[in-house]
RNA sequence: GCUGCUAUAGUGUAGGGGCCAAUCAUGUCGGCCUUUCACGCCGACGACUGGGGUUCAAAUCCCCAUAGCAGCACCA
């Protein structure tokens, strides 16, 4: 697994990717730094936590170093064993330049032992009041009975909670802060507590570290310099920092990026996953969400998408994720390779009168006739789509010749009209794209908005995974192609 | 309620006292090129949240207001 994830960092992928502002330097990092990107496995990645790992993986590429990928998985709530081969998955996708990946189910006992030293150190106890009376209590700056226990008290409750004497909810551990803080959110927040079901599927736990702790103790002990993460943490640093100060240790350099939305999408987990349940989404992959396995589906490369996300940048301010943005750079990426086609869309069949037959050639790509064409044989018959003929009297099948139009209640007879590519052009008639009534393969194209049924040529489905291009319809990404034919999703003009 | 962060064109971003009647990208519109409404090229449109203050000079510094967001969980 690992070795599949370890990027060459010294020869990063070589290859186009569209130009992008440089981010700011980050402070004290000309030596190299260890960054990380600690996602909980509670479902697949979003553009969300794309953000946080492109922005993380710019800088180890920028500056060099190591790049631990943490799996933040100390809730058994919101742990299920699936998700973890998702979100391998996903990661590998992204491409992003890591070099160890730690799971911190594996690291029960560190967080154990390292909360032994900091109640050793007073700078927790172990507290058995009732959430309710302790929240009440802390609003109003005071203490409760258990901050007062002594070492040797909070020692003792300590292995009784390792020893299985309590159960879930009768208590937990706290940093002893400063009850007198302006900010509520700072007085002696927790950083243990019990989880009697379900079990997790790791390990053997009980007890089970909070962030702050676990971040705290992991973030130290591997090495890391620098921190990117989004703002909603900013109060969560700053309860670290009491953690850094008892046991002495330096903390990382922070960067805190603002809240993004995305138009259009949800991105909570839950929310997804409540719509799949409702089948109003198909799956994780369903083209409506933010998921990456959505907009891998439809065409969306991971280049782009980190592309899009360092123009971002880091800054504080919260934005908007605009698809559009996206779409320019995924266009940038995949115009140069993605071959032509004819698809058309609602096809009506139509006879042309007044021509012979003869074969068209298509350019499969108009920027690199070297590529090669498809050869279109024109034998009478052809597939048109009634949007592109209805109300034009002159239209040019692109690559054959000029027709005339005779619509009649709905039906089209088609006349030759001369090869002149010039009086199509003065006549400002449309150039179409069309296919011969012999040779097509029923394709379904699939947007968001709704699906489209059609024809395309049959050298279409030798594209399967691959994006294409469906002239004057836009970039599509070849989903399947079978004996029923072909299911084409839709990125973007 | 308490605490904190942010505020530049439709969207994203640069600029951190004078070089800013504000950068770049995207978008939209127009033109050129072209057997795609693609790509490429040219041009146009479009913004410093409001009010005070400091200063010779403010998008940039300070204060207030407003708005958005976040935290105040035994989630991450």
């Amino acid at each position: 697994m690992l070795a599949r994830l370890a990027p060459d960092l010294l020869a990063p992928k070589a290859g186009k990717r569209p130009r992008e502002q440089e981010l700011p330097p980050l402070e004290n990092a000309e030596q190299g730094v260890v960054m990380r990107f600690a996602p909980n496995p509670s479902g697949p990645l979003h553009l969300g936590h794309a953000r946080a790992a492109y922005l993380n993986d710019y800088y180890v590429r920028r500056y060099g170093g190591r790049y631990v990928l943490r799996i933040e998985d100390t809730d058994p709530r919101r742990v299920e064993e699936e998700n973890y081969g998702l979100l391998l998955d996903d990661i590998d996708w992204l491409d992003l330049a890591v070099t160890e990946i730690v799971y911190q189910s594996d690291r029960m006992d560190i967080y154990y032992d390292y909360c032994r030293r900091l109640i050793e150190l007073e700078g927790a106890y172990v507290c058995t009041c009732e959430a309710e009376l302790f929240r009440s209590l802390k609003l109003e700056k005071k203490a409760c009975p258990c901050r007062s226990q002594n070492v040797e008290e909070n020692l003792g409750l300590w292995d009784r909670m390792l020893s299985g004497l309590f159960h879930e909810g009768m208590v937990t551990v706290r940093v002893r802060t400063d009850l007198a803080h302006p900010d509520p959110a700072m007085r002696d927040f927790s950083i243990f507590r019990i989880v009697d079901t379900p079990p997790h599927p790791r390990c053997e736990a009980r007890v089970y570290p909070l962030m702050n702790f676990s971040v705290v103790v992991d973030d130290h002990l591997l090495g890391i310099t620098h921190v990117i993460r989004g703002k909603d943490h900013i109060a969560n640093t700053r309860r670290q920092q009491y953690i850094y100060d008892y046991f002495g240790w330096k903390p990382p350099y922070y960067l805190h990026y603002g809240r993004m939305s995305i138009e259009g999408v949800v991105l909570s987990t839950s929310a997804m996953k409540e719509g799949i349940r409702e089948h109003r989404y198909t799956g994780w992959d369903d083209p409506h969400l933010g998921t990456l396995k959505a907009i891998a589906r439809r065409g969306i490369l991971p280049g782009a998408v980190r592309s899009a996300i360092i123009d971002i940048g880091v800054g504080e301010t919260d934005i908007s994720f605009s698809w559009e943005n996206l779409y320019a750079k995924n266009k940038a990426l995949v115009d140069p390779d993605a071959n032509r086609y004819f698809f058309v869309p609602q096809p009506v069949l139509c006879r042309v009168a007044g021509a012979g037959d003869q074969t068209a050639h298509a350019l499969l790509h108009p920027n690199h006739p070297e590529r090669g064409s498809r050869d279109l044989a024109f034998r009478g018959g052809i597939y048109v789509s009634p949007d592109d003929v209805s109300g034009h009297a002159l239209v040019r099948l692109k690559d054959l010749f000029n027709v005339r139009i005779h619509e009649e209640k709905g039906t089209f007879r088609l006349e030759y009209a001369g090869d002149s590519l010039e009086e199509v052009r003065a006549a400002r008639a449309p150039i179409v794209q069309w296919l011969p009534e012999e040779t097509v393969v029923p394709c379904l194209l699939r947007k968001p908005e709704g699906d489209i049924p059609g024809l395309c040529e049959p050298a279409v489905a030798g594209e399967a995974g691959k994006v294409v291009q469906f002239e004057r319809v836009g970039f599509v990404r070849i989903d399947s192609a079978g004996s029923e034919g072909v299911q084409a999703y839709y990125a973007h003009r």
